[in-house]
DNA sequence: TTGAAAGCGCTAACAC
DNA sequence: GTGTTAGCGCTTTCAA
């Protein structure tokens, strides 16, 4: 049989509620009782109960953590370390983490089960998600962080990447190298990030009197993967583009320009250098390895955590935005 | 406030205890009864609590999932996808799976939290996890399903790979395509899979009657990355040994050794022809791109979730074994 | 076949 | 500061 909280404070000697006032540091416990308290704990290795606490408090103990599925199905290591961060981080705010992916389209039977049964205190979204869930759990009250994504309109909490500033940074650093002919190769703008992102290389480009006219922004795809990367590096080298330096929105577009310079014989970085944006696995295994933005991606989710318990605590209100920095990474591709 | 069961009970016009009964199928209600009863359910959303009906079954309905935290920090694919096959698989089996990670020497401490406070039914191991923990569920009677290892000693519930058969795929196929002289790389071969496919490997070069003697077979490296690959196939070259075909015990050494091989100027497949083992996004974002065995990782997940429940419910045996069968996926570096 | 009632292990009023 | 006690929402005897 489990041990419960009575044998504990038969064992100590005193009232259920007296151990229930330690563990819950409700205060008003006197130093001596304390202890004894704690060594019966201690001794018979009792650990409360979450489902009977869960019962009285009403609070699960868990967090949600939902993500499209086209995002995970892909297994992207960019939202398993997201992931990954905010089970680590979870842990010491005893919270667990529930995962669970949804289809972009979100019919109504699709609805989470942890949302149905009420079995989150709170829910992290991570990457695009369809507004129609995001609402769903504002009407129902629900605390929530969004990660990566802010939709259009409403005022979510989220944890965002400081994308104009990586961009600035690569532009800069491209610029510094002595490139003038750049051209940025862009994904789905449904996303704002990826908005942000070329907004962000026109400004720059602007800024240092450089042009970045269409010609040099390529930006219409609709997915942000190695073979649209491919397409469009190839599209500018055949339309004959004067071009010294690729922009990438991130590490996939960028491979998958390296491999269409690499096909047209064009050295990297003598002839062409490249950056991309993520820091991901691809960035590091590509040959040559890839100059990019690192983006925290473990912290991220950390981040996301600890906001949304101290939203559900009462201690951060509904609404705070978390602009993470992101830091250029120089290897080989430039 | 929530929906209790009472309020369905009123609703319906019964006893808290009949809408129970409907609700667990425990028989012995009327047709009648039941619709009435299910009627009140879905009029008012009803979904019962967990953390209540958990209280009284003592089951949390939640599932764990151990992963060796090298293996999640890498946020290796392969790991990922076992893990998103288990989360798909639970929902049907209404139950939420759980995940941690843990250090390879696991200390008292680093016990998971959801064994501590018993707040799961079940466990699932993925890799290799130190032997402590396997016993420490062991000896709690806790049920658990390991993935892709089986200890040395003891009799586990498994999830395991049919790694004889794929190295026996390969190593034929190489063999119709008129290659005689093979070269196997392998890597930990701590890891009982490692051994096995290093085992098949022999065995089915000695069935053909070719040479397996030791300068063919590299597998000492304690690592199996792409760097050990390329370390692997580059000593083979520069040591002369004569190799048409390089086996590697999975795609990140295979694509090692594709590198390798590449920086030598020998041409893939005409030169030299490799294969991998696991179809990893290595094997397709690899130019050539890799020959590999295909394993089922989401479908391994899923076996694990149904096996591991059917323990629970006492109708599969611990102990029991399943050897997923995995599938050679032609490409271009054969 | 259905209903009444006793807990499951815990927290939180409320007494003392 | 500490103890008594009433539930939280559910399942499960046990009677009817």
């Amino acid at each position: 049989m489990n041990v419960t909280i009575r044998e504990v404070a038969r064992e100590a000697g005193v009232a259920v509620s007296t151990v229930s006032l330690v563990l819950n540091r409700k205060g008003r416990v006197s130093r001596e009782t304390e202890r004894k308290v704690l060594e019966a704990i201690e001794k018979l290795h009792y650990h409360p109960q979450r489902s009977a606490r869960g019962l009285v408090t009403r609070h699960s103990g868990n967090l949600g953590f939902i993500l499209s599925s086209d995002h995970f199905s892909n297994a992207e290591p960019f939202y398993t370390k997201i992931f990954l961060g905010t089970e680590f981080e979870a842990r010491s705010h005893d919270y667990y983490v529930l995962l669970t992916t949804i289809g972009e389209q979100f019919q109504e039977k699709e609805i989470p089960r942890f949302l149905l049964e009420k079995n989150v205190d709170g829910v992290i979204l991570a990457g695009t998600v369809p507004a129609r869930i995001i609402e769903y759990i504002k009407e129902r009250g629900l605390p929530c962080v969004l990660i990566d994504y802010l939709p259009p309109s409403g005022n979510y909490s989220a944890i965002l990447i400081d994308n104009a500033d990586g961009i600035r940074q690569a532009v800069t650093h491209l610029i510094e190298k002595g490139h003038r002919d750049l051209v940025f190769v862009g994904g789905d703008s449904q996303h704002p990030g990826m908005r942000e992102r070329r907004d962000a290389f026109c400004r720059t480009m602007a800024e240092h009197g450089l042009a970045a006219d269409a010609g040099r922004i390529c930006a219409e795809a609709l997915l942000s993967g190695a073979q649209e990367g491919f397409d469009a590096a190839l599209q500018v080298i055949t339309n004959k583009v004067k071009v010294t330096a690729f922009v990438a929105a991130n590490d996939a577009l960028a491979s998958g320009i390296l491999r269409a310079c690499r096909d047209h014989k064009l050295r990297i970085p003598e002839d062409v250098a490249i950056t991309g944006f993520d820091d991901v696995e691809t960035a590091i295994t590509a040959r040559p390895t890839l100059t990019t933005l690192h983006v925290p991606k473990e912290e991220m989710g950390a981040l996301a955590v600890r906001l949304l318990s101290q939203i559900i605590a009462g201690t951060a209100s509904a609404g705070t935005k978390i602009l993470v920095p992101v830091r250029l990474v120089c290897r080989e591709s430039t």
